[in-house]
DNA sequence: GTGAAAGCGCTAACAT
DNA sequence: ATGTTAGCGCTTTCAC
C-alpha cells in the first residue's frame, strides 16, 4: 500500500494540513510537532507524491526540451548544461529526440501539462502553430535554431551564425582562399539557414569568383550527421568545380567529408583546407585537427534554461544572441 | 480556463462518464450519443488530462532511461530504438543523463511514479540498494551493464561481452599478433567489466607471453570517451611495452586511441591494429576505419523496451543476452 | 445505455 | 498553531 500524508499524520498525531506545513517548511509549525511529524515520515518512508501535488498546483515540475538528434555532442552538451540548470531549481527534464515526428511531442507535453518546454531542431522539423498552440496551453517555450519566431509568445535563444560565417570566411579569405565551398546540409531556400546569409553575404563582399556556384543546398530531409559530409562532399567533387577550401554546416559534417576528400587522394590542409561550426571535442581527435567556429555549449545551456525560467516564473519572454569563436585546428592552412 | 471532461459533458448533454466511455472506446455509448459527444470534444478543442488520469489510474505512462554519456552515439541509438518502441505503447520517455549523479535520478521517479526505468550505465555510477528500492516502491526496472543484479527483481539485457571479446582476441591472434594490449577504461577489478575477463581468459587460452601486462584498467571515475583512449593509449605507449595489436573497450576510446598512436608515428594498421567495441557509424569515417565486435543498437534498444514492458505488464522479470559481431575495418591486418 | 458519486493524494483557504 | 474541508480532473462502480 501507498504511504499517504494521512498515514503520516495518523502516525504523528496531527492532521495531513500539518504534515503539509512541515515539508513546504513555511515554519507554521510549532518546532516540537515537527520533529515529530519528521519522525513519523521517516519510519513510514513517506514521500510526497508528485503527480497528486501537480493536480491541484497546477506545475509539474517538468521540463521537455526537444531535439532532432541526440547523437550529435554538440546538443549532448547543451542538453547537459541546460538539465544541471533545471535540476537546481528542482526540475526534472525530459529529453525528447524523434528524428521526424516532433509535432507528436507537443501533443504530450500538453496533455502532460509540462511547465515548459525547449525546443532546439531545425523549424521545418515541426508545425509553428503547435509551437505556438503550447504557449496557448499556458506551456512556456524557448527556441533555438528558429529565426522566424514571435518573440512576444516565446523566448529564444540563437547562435549568430551570419558573424560566424563571416568570421570563417574572413578567415579563410586572409589564407588566400578564394573559391571557397560551403555545404550547407541546409539550404539558401530554408530562411532559417543563417549561415547561408552570412556565406552568400561575404561572396558578395569580397567578390569571389564563384558567385553562389560552391553553395550547395541540403535535401530534404536535411540531415547533417556525419555521412551527409561524406555524401555532400562527394558531390562538391563530383561537380568537378574548382574549390581550395570548403566550410561545413557543422563539425559533424566537416569530419565526413574531410573522410570524402582524403579517400580522393586530397591531402587536408595541403590541398584543401577544411572548417565546421560548434566546436565538438571530437574534432580535437581527427587527423588533420578541426579548425572550428567554436562556442561554449554547456554555457549555452544554461543560458537556454535561465531565459526560460524567467519566462516560468515571471511570464516575460526573453531573448539571447550567442557569439561563436575560431579555433584554429590543423584542417587549415594558407593556399597554395 | 481549462476545458474538462465536464465541460464537454454539458455541451453534449450527457454526463461526464459518457464522455469518459466515448475516449476510452469500451463501446458501451450508444453511436448516436458518441457522435455527439466528439463534435464536442472537437468543438472545444478538448483533451484529458494525464495528470489527473495517472492519479486515478495509478500509472503515469511514463518511463525513465538513465544512461551515462548521452553523446556517445552508441547510447543514442540504443534510446532511438527503446523510445520508438515505447512510444508504440502510448509511453513517453524520460531521457537522464547525469554524468555522476545517477542516485538522484531515482528518488525523482519514486515521487513522480513513473512506471517503469532502463538503466544503462555501469553499476558503480549508483548504488544497487536505490535501484532495487524502485522496485519495492512498484517502478518496474531493466538493467543493462550490471551483471550483478538480481534476476528475480529487475529484468536485464546484456551483450554478450566475454564471447565477444574472445572473437576479436581469436581474430586478432589469427592475424599473427601476440602482443594484444587491452584498453578497458574499467577495470579488472570491477566485477562487471566482462571484457576484461573474456581478455584475461583468452590470454591463458591462447597463451600469450604478455600475460596480463597489457591488460590497462581504467581510472575512477572510469569515463570511456575519445579522450581517455588518447589518454589510455599514451599510457601504454609510455609504459614502453611491445605490443602490436590494440583493443579498446569501446570504438570511441578507440578512435581516440588511434589518434594518440598515430601522433607517436605509428601506423595503422601496418605498425599496429586497433579495434573497438559497439560498432557506431563514426568508425567508418575515420581514417582508417575502424574494425569493431559490432551489434544492432536500434534492435537493442527495442529488445529492452519490449522486456520492461513485460515486466510492467505481466510483473515477471526476464533475461536477453545479446551477441556482437565482428565487423573488419582497415584498422587491422597481419602482424608483420 | 447513461448518470451520480466516491475517491486518487495533495494544497490552501478558512475555522478553531 | 493546528484542523477541517473543498476542490484539482479523471475513472469506475453501482444505480437507474
Amino acid at each position: 500500500m501507498k504511504v499517504t500524508r494521512a498515514d503520516v499524520a495518523r502516525l504523528a498525531g496531527v492532521s495531513s494540513a500539518t504534515v503539509s506545513n512541515v515539508l513546504n517548511e513555511n515554519n507554521k509549525v510549532k518546532e516540537e510537532t515537527a520533529v515529530r511529524v519528521r519522525a513519523a515520515i521517516k519510519e513510514l518512508d513517506y514521500r510526497p507524491d508528485m503527480i497528486a501535488r501537480s493536480m491541484v498546483m497546477k506545475k509539474t515540475m517538468q521540463i521537455g526540451i526537444v531535439l532532432e538528434n541526440i547523437s550529435n555532442p554538440f546538443f549532448g552538451d547543451i542538453v547537459r548544461g541546460f538539465e544541471s540548470a533545471a535540476n537546481e531549481k528542482g526540475y526534472f527534464v525530459n529529453i525528447c529526440t524523434g528524428f521526424n515526428k516532433l509535432d507528436d511531442y507537443f501533443d504530450n507535453f500538453i496533455i502532460r501539462r509540462l511547465d515548459g518546454v525547449f525546443v532546439t531542431a531545425i523549424p521545418y522539423k515541426f508545425k509553428i502553430d503547435k509551437l505556438y498552440h503550447l504557449v496557448d496551453k499556458g506551456i512556456k517555450v524557448i527556441v533555438s535554431g528558429n529565426v522566424g519566431a514571435d518573440f512576444r509568445k516565446v523566448s529564444s535563444i540563437e547562435n549568430n551564425h551570419i558573424e560566424a560565417m563571416h568570421i570563417a570566411m574572413q578567415y579563410l579569405y586572409d589564407l588566400g582562399h578564394r573559391d571557397i565551398a560551403y555545404l550547407s546540409g541546409l539550404g539558401r531556400n530554408l530562411p532559417y539557414d543563417l549561415r547561408s546569409i552570412g556565406y552568400r553575404e561575404m561572396v558578395e563582399k569580397l567578390n569571389l569568383p564563384c558567385k553562389d556556384s560552391l553553395l550547395f543546398d541540403g535535401k530534404f530531409p536535411y540531415s547533417t550527421d556525419m555521412m551527409d559530409g561524406f555524401h555532400y562532399a562527394n558531390e562538391l567533387l563530383d561537380s568537378g568545380r574548382k574549390f581550395t577550401a570548403v566550410i561545413c554546416v557543422n563539425d559533424l559534417m566537416a569530419l565526413g567529408a574531410m573522410k570524402a576528400l582524403k579517400a580522393r587522394g586530397l591531402r587536408i590542409p595541403e590541398d584543401v583546407s577544411v572548417m565546421g561550426f560548434d566546436g565538438i571535442s571530437y574534432g580535437q581527435y581527427w587527423e588533420p585537427t578541426l579548425t572550428s567556429m567554436s562556442m561554449d555549449k554547456i554555457q549555452f545551456g544554461k543560458k537556454a534554461f535561465e531565459l526560460l525560467y524567467t519566462n516560468m516564473s515571471r511570464g516575460s519572454t526573453g531573448y539571447f544572441q550567442n557569439d561563436l569563436e575560431l579555433v584554429e585546428g590543423q584542417s587549415t592552412a594558407k593556399c597554395r
